[in-house]
DNA sequence: TTTCTTAATAATAATGATTCCTATTATTGA
DNA sequence: TCAATAATAGGAATCATTATTATTAAGAAA
């Protein structure tokens, strides 16, 4: 009768969630379908597609586009920017940001509205650089 | 003999830069291969990539991918971000960034060495807003 | 100018991440 | 337990981008 679609309980969206929080290394699409498949054989990587985009859209993960152009998702979901390491590719986690002063860093003309800033640093990660 | 491949002169190359110079509006691949095809009947889309990485590698142009997740393009080269409108997908350049005061508020460990930011600020044009 | 090497092109096929489709399965309210 | 329908599995479709290949055309040398 009314417009709004339930929602129900779903095994494979519960243990891609779970997987999320307890890998916070920003896995990708095919990474977490290989990985959970170990343990839900007959799993589809569309499944997890429409997972992912179902937490996103509940605001429980978040997606970065990494530098490879593949999508990449966390759980932390706090406000934060990201570093990619342009030789190894690993993604970590700007946490510390003052983004006070970051936004007024841009000088940003007031007549527009900021709603979410996307930042991401490339470089070389401390691993990376030691070599 | 050497390793090294030559650069010729090509009139395609020689437009599609020509064409960036002059449409700041951050085209995509698409509309840059329909626009120029009036005037050159049998380009093909595939020059338009190929040059267009030309121009990426040779520090000519830049790329950004929008929120639609496609390629845009810019010949506007010095350090800049990007505003990209929620609405109408519009992309503005934000030009008059403070670099180091935008590098201190990340509070970022010393053991990385970042090399670029890629910054892009989502949310309403002035356009959009008054509607 | 003519020739020759090979870079660049046009046309089209291939790729690959993501989305869509559909028959089947599973959740949950009655 | 049963009925309604959300979610899944499997696979096909999409679409931006890249790769392939025969042909064209820079441009250096003869």
């Amino acid at each position: 009768m009314n417009g709004e679609k339930q929602v129900r309980y779903s095994k494979q969206r519960e243990r891609i969630y779970d997987y999320l929080c307890s890998n916070m290394n920003h896995p990708c699409a095919e990474r977490i379908y290989e990985d959970l498949k170990k343990e839900m054989p007959n799993l589809s990587l569309g499944t997890v597609y429409r997972n992912l985009k179902f937490l996103q859209d509940t605001g429980k993960i978040t997606a970065l586009k990494s530098t490879d152009g593949i999508e990449h998702y966390d759980a932390f979901c706090s406000n934060h920017a990201h570093y990619i390491c342009q030789e190894c590719g690993e993604i970590f986690d700007i946490k510390e940001i003052d983004y006070s002063t970051l936004t007024k860093s841009l000088n940003l003309d007031e007549c527009f509205s900021p709603q979410k800033i996307i930042l991401t640093v490339v470089g070389q990660c401390p691993k990376c650089k030691k070599n």
